[in-house]
RNA sequence: GUGGGCGUAGCUCAGCUGGUUAGAGCGUCGGGUUGUGGCCCCGGAGGCCGAGGGUUCAAAUCCCUCCGCUCACCCCA
């Protein structure tokens, strides 16, 4: 038996690839108008940074990191998500001393053991950002607004629809909890068994649940936007009006939720109906409170990511190359030793040339030609190494027209040049 | 971790009420043209029929176990 590849971990074959470094320059060129530089950090960290960063009772944390012990003895992990690399990153070189404001971005692989399905890998990749030093609700809008533009610039905005909420913050949320639990033990004799279990662990992520009997049981829930307090109010109103001047069309969703401490005020998820059941292409909020967590000063934050994977279902497939110049047919020895200098001089000024390393039939050598999408197919034989004159065929046109052998590759990075920058 | 669907050629699939050497389309390679691509015609190569076990004179086909893929639950981006 051949060896496959680990459960959930893809090869990313030649006909995908195209595909990727499309979202890659997109994302890039968005990110080049806003000012945010490149952060890469390791895909390995020392796994207290997940469990400080992303919270100890978390999913993730329990039971869906790739969690080792290394020769040393030294619990590390596979980076489930990328906000809490960053900053241990940020916060390990004091680079929030170096600007108060930080944008951030970084795009790479991601490790998490899910079963996996319709775009959800154990490896996946994400497209991220991070702003650390900024509370105002410009911040929060950019980064909606730069997922809104990466996805709408690649995908077209017909079928995304952007879900923004606000958590509140350490001041307002706690009557919300409170509230909120009040009411859940009134209701609870509905509720499934993960419901019952979230009340007391996570109250809020119910309003995640499926189930159609606990969403019954929420009609009249509290909702936490009844609770804000006039700053996160203000805030959220703010970055509504914002992001209506950006033209990024949303809609309020009183029930999307996080269920991390340190998320505070703006949430939000960018979703799409033609995903199946993982419809979230892009998510994000205010992480006001991670930095201090993670060891570092008081700094606020926002970001988001964007599942690189999920994009790619709404995209579908890219042209897969580009498109070539020349292909070279050498019939015999003499002719391809000959070639072998013209191949060099050609692609060292920039004409694509392909050929063939066996010594095959004009045929086959012409089919390959074809195949390979040239525009142009320079024929070599013992006849025209004798008359000094090679042939050049038009592969649209079927027209050929014979060069001098002397100047040959000169006259052919002259013509293939001159007719690439008329373009 | 739980449940459903599916595993036959490189790809998409047919064959499955058991019965000679397992098929098609696409792709690939070659020929039709002694030195000219696409279209057309002809031909070749390519299969432990997911793995193991069982029933049977006989298994791709029926039964069991395992593995894998996939979708969904769960969770998340």
């Amino acid at each position: 038996m051949a060896i496959k590849a680990v459960r959930g971990f893809k090869d990313i074959l030649p006909d995908e690839s195209p595909s990727r470094l499309k979202i890659e320059n997109c994302a890039r060129e968005v990110f080049g108008l806003c000012g945010i530089s490149e952060i890469r950090t390791p895909v390995l960290e020392k796994t207290e940074v997940f469990k400080r960063g992303i919270g100890e009772h978390t999913d993730i944390v329990e039971k869906e990191m790739y969690t080792f012990h290394d020769r040393n003895g030294e619990s590390l992990t596979l980076r489930p998500e990328a906000t809490a690399g960053i900053i241990r990153a940020v916060v390990e070189h004091k680079l929030y001393g170096k600007s108060p404001l930080l944008k951030l971005f970084t795009m790479g692989p991601m490790f998490r053991h899910e079963r996996p399905q319709k775009g959800r890998l154990r490896q996946f990749h994400q497209v991220n950002v991070e702003y650390l030093g900024s509370s105002e609700p410009a911040a929060d809008a950019e980064i909606i607004w730069l997922a809104w533009e990466i996805l709408t610039r690649l995908t077209g905005p017909d079928d995304l629809l952007v879900e923004i909420n606000s958590l509140g913050c350490p001041e307002c949320r706690p009557l919300h909890r409170k509230d909120l639990k009040f009411y859940l033990e009134n209701n609870s004799q509905d509720l499934c068994e993960d419901c019952q279990r979230r009340m007391k662990t996570n109250p809020m992520r119910i309003f995640d649940c499926k189930n159609e009997d606990c969403q019954r049981n929420l009609k009249f829930a509290p909702v936490i936007r009844h609770y804000l307090c006039p700053d996160c109010a203000t805030h959220l109103g703010y970055v509504l009006d914002i992001l209506e001047a950006y033209g990024v069309p949303f809609v309020q969703n009183a029930t999307l939720v996080r269920g991390l401490d340190y998320y505070t005020r703006t949430t939000f998820e960018i979703i799409s109906r033609n995903l199946g059941a993982q419809s979230t292409v892009a998510a994000g909020g205010r992480y006001d409170g991670l930095v201090k967590l993670m060891g570092g000063p008081d700094v606020p934050g926002v970001g988001m990511a964007i599942g690189v994977e999920r994009l790619l279902l709404l995209l579908g497939q890219q042209e897969a190359r580009q498109p070539l110049d020349l292909f070279i047919a050498a019939l015999g020895r003499d002719a391809r030793d000959e070639a072998y200098y013209w191949i060099g001089h050609l692609r060292r000024h920039g004409i694509g040339v392909e050929f063939s390393f066996e010594d095959k039939s004009l045929k086959a050598q012409m089919k390959q030609a074809d195949k390979s999408g040239a525009r142009y197919c320079l024929i070599i034989g013992e006849q025209e190494l004798d008359d000094e004159e090679a042939v050049l065929r038009d592969m649209r046109t079927r027209e050929q027209e014979k060069i001098g052998l002397d100047d040959l590759p000169e006259a052919l990075v002259e013509k293939i040049s001159k007719e690439k920058a008329g373009e």
